[in-house]
DNA sequence: GGAGTTCTTGACCGTTCGGTCCACCATATG
DNA sequence: CATATGGTGGACCGAACGGTCAAGAACTCC
């Protein structure tokens, strides 16, 4: 027996995540929130909360969705291997807009936040290091499915394996965020995954 | 025949990198500045100009001093293999004040500078891209001695291997500012080292 | 020691920020 | 159709921001 909402949550989380991708979280005002959710101030507010808490559920929004992904992904490849080696392709833009295929230059949102505020505000920090710790348990479950099907030596410690992964895919965003061109980040994933993920007794040489 | 400058240029530039490095560019206000440098606001900017410019003089240092020590370890070290490894060790906290040994929280400057600042302000991308290709040209050398020096397969491209070991330490530095723990990091980092840099015909394993 | 020049200091300014509040509105119920 | 309930949006606020400026201090040269 009231009014009701006007809009739906999770378009709203949406764009507000995809601005503060975009534009990273102290430069983006509550003005650009209100314009790309379509909302007033006071309807921010008394749905989300304050600025800082309206990140942190988009954020929290953005790495559920990841971690989904990431589970597909692993889960769905008939073989193990596959699946770590598309870990280390060359980060696709996936934002609104962008052309088909061309590479990512607004990285990871869950890595930009860690770095624009990990040292401000510990609850960033705290969120990213579990992500990462979830990944990383992800990544192992599969490098351990992989050497069950003779893909990867037996031997290995899996985490330490998925750890090196997880840190090179970062590496990767991060030379792609900073501007590298498609061809040299191609040229370097290639690099990484022959010599993280070789094919068995085959050493890699690009 | 005027009044000498009261302060030094360099020490200054130093206590404002350390704090932009330790709070980031927008968290760092004209006060911090003020209070870390002991200068007034007239001052700050009669000496750099306005807050931007200051920050890019301090970024500008930064890059320089990373560069020259890069060089050196480089070229210090009698085996071009293990300066390489040098690269992927756990990444050390030197900021003024850090536990000796301890590993670093705040990362490397111009990756926090490139991630915060990066879709704003192209002159820090343009300078960080100029960075790691300079940095990608270095280590390509020392790759290319380590296979003359008969540590690394012949083969392989120099780049590419260079920029695999780029990302990788990038990866690590970020893994570290999340607050992965150091016995984690440690593994992570003799991993990816066995991985890109092995011992002649022998596999890495950890 | 006076003059000239540069450096230093802190008061001051306009702007923009995040956040609050309230008058108005749309809807559901009786 | 009257009323109660919650949504909406913009006016409004204090604070903090980056930046300017003028007056005084410190120094060198003549």
């Amino acid at each position: 027996m009231a009014r009701p909402r006007s809009f739906d949550e999770k378009q709203v989380l949406n764009a507000v995540r995809d601005q503060f991708w975009d534009a990273g979280y102290a430069a983006t005002s509550l003005e650009d929130l209100m314009r790309v959710s379509g909302l007033g101030k006071g309807s921010l507010y008394a749905a989300f909360g304050d600025k800082r808490q309206l990140f942190l559920r988009a954020l929290h929004g953005y790495t559920e969705e990841i971690h989904a992904e990431l589970r597909e992904v692993l889960a769905d490849a008939p073989r193990a291997l596959d699946a770590l080696r598309a870990l280390l392709e060359p980060p696709i833009d996936a934002s609104p807009g962008a052309d088909a295929g061309a590479v990512t230059r607004r990285g990871c949102l869950m890595a930009n936040s860690a770095y624009e505020l990990g040292n401000a505000d510990p609850e960033v920090l705290a969120h990213a290091h579990r992500t990462y710790e979830k990944s990383t348990a992800l990544i192992g479950d599969c490098v351990a499915r992989a050497q069950r099907e003779g893909d990867l030596p037996a031997g290995a410690d899996p985490v330490a394996l998925a750890r090196a992964l997880l840190a090179a895919q970062q590496g990767l965003v991060f030379m792609s965020r900073t501007g590298l061109d498609a061809e040299a980040l191609t040229a370097t994933a290639r690099s990484l995954a022959a010599r993280l993920l070789p094919d068995q007794g085959q050493a890699g040489s690009g």
